[in-house]
DNA sequence: GACCAGGATATGG
DNA sequence: CCATATCATGGT
C-alpha cells in the first residue's frame, strides 16, 4: 500500500531513539509494536507499506500534524534552525503507551543498543506468537532479570501489577502535568522517563525529556556550556518554546547525538 | 542537596 | 584485555 507523507523523513523518526524494536529490512524497516508487526519503506514523498492500515501509520508517525507550521515557528529560534535543517523530516511517534513505559523503563542509564535487547527479550519470555506481552504478563521477576535488564527488572515487575491498558490511556486526557505525575508514582519512573512516556505516547507536545544530550547541548548553545542542574534545563525549554518543547528537544537530541 | 549502587553492553585504547 | 561511557532512579 502507498500512503502520501510530506515533510517526513522515516530514517531519522525511526532511528531517533524513540522506538526500539525495529530493524532495517531491504530499502525500509521492519517495525514491531503491541500486537503489530509492519513494513515500511520511503520514497520521496510516499510511503509504501503492508501489515497495518493507512489510518494507523498515520496516527503512529504523526502525518495528520502540521510540521510546516511548528518548524515556522521553532525556527525564529536560530540556534534551533540549525537542528531542523539537518534533519527536517524528524516526527514525534505515538506509540502505545504500555510498551513506551515498559521500553523507557528499560533506558535508564542504558543505551539504545541494550534498550533493544532487553525489548527483544521481554517479548520472547512473556509475549504471545511475537506480540509485545500485556500488562499483566510480565509477571516474573527471575525471568524478567534473565532478560539482561538488571536492577530494572524490579520496577518492570512492579509497573506490570499496578498498571493496564485502560489505566494509561486515560492519562491522555488529562493535562500534562497531571499525567506526569500518576506516572512518577510508578516506582523506577523519576522526571526524564515520565517525559518520554508523555512525549512519545500521551501527546504531551509540552513534555521536554532532559537526558545528558539535551542537557549537553543546552548547556552548550544557549548557556556558554556552563554546567546546568536538569530542573533549570526543563524550565528554560518550557519558558523558550512551551507548548513545542516536545519537538524542539526531538530535533536537537537527534541532530546534537549524529554530530 | 550531593553522592552512590546496580547490571550489562559496546567502544576505544 | 581493561577502561570507560551509557536516553536515571531511589536510597542514604
Amino acid at each position: 500500500m502507498r500512503l502520501g507523507a510530506k515533510d517526513f523523513d522515516l530514517a531519522s523518526t525511526v532511528e531517533s531513539g524513540q522506538l526500539f524494536r525495529w530493524s532495517k529490512e531491504g530499502d525500509g524497516y521492519r517495525i514491531a509494536h503491541r500486537d503489530k508487526s509492519f513494513f515500511v519503506s520511503q520514497e520521496g514523498d510516499f510511503l509504501e507499506f503492508s501489515g497495518v492500515t493507512a489510518a494507523f501509520l498515520t496516527s503512529f508517525f504523526g502525518l495528520d500534524v502540521d510540521y510546516a507550521a511548528i518548524k515556522r515557528k521553532l525556527s525564529k529560534d536560530a540556534m534551533l534552525r540549525t537542528a531542523i535543517k539537518a534533519y527536517p523530516g524528524i516526527h514525534i511517534v505515538r506509540q502505545d503507551p504500555w510498551e513506551c513505559t515498559v521500553s523507557f523503563l528499560c533506558s535508564s542509564f542504558s543505551n539504545i543498543k541494550k534498550i533493544q535487547l532487553n525489548l527483544r527479550k521481554l517479548t520472547e519470555c512473556f509475549g504471545e506468537s511475537g506480540a509485545f506481552p500485556c500488562p499483566g504478563d510480565i509477571d516474573d521477576h527471575p525471568r524478567i532479570k534473565s532478560c539482561s535488564t538488571g536492577y530494572r527488572s524490579k520496577y518492570i515487575f512492579e509497573a506490570n501489577k499496578l498498571v493496564d491498558d485502560r489505566s494509561l490511556n486515560a492519562l491522555k486526557r488529562l493535562p500534562y502535568a497531571e499525567a506526569k505525575a500518576r506516572l512518577m508514582e510508578l516506582p523506577g519512573i523519576g522526571e526524564k522517563v515520565a517525559d518520554c512516556i508523555c512525549l512519545f505516547s500521551l501527546d504531551k507536545t509540552e513534555a521536554f525529556p532532559v537526558d545528558v544530550w539535551i542537557k549537553r547541548v543546552i548547556e552548550e548553545l544557549y548557556f556558554e556550556g556552563k554546567s546546568m542542574k536538569e530542573r533549570d534545563v526543563r524550565d528554560f525549554a518550557k519558558q523558550r518554546w512551551g507548548a513545542l518543547a516536545g519537538y524542539a528537544q526531538q530535533y536537537l537530541y537527534h541532530w546534537r547525538r549524529t554530530l
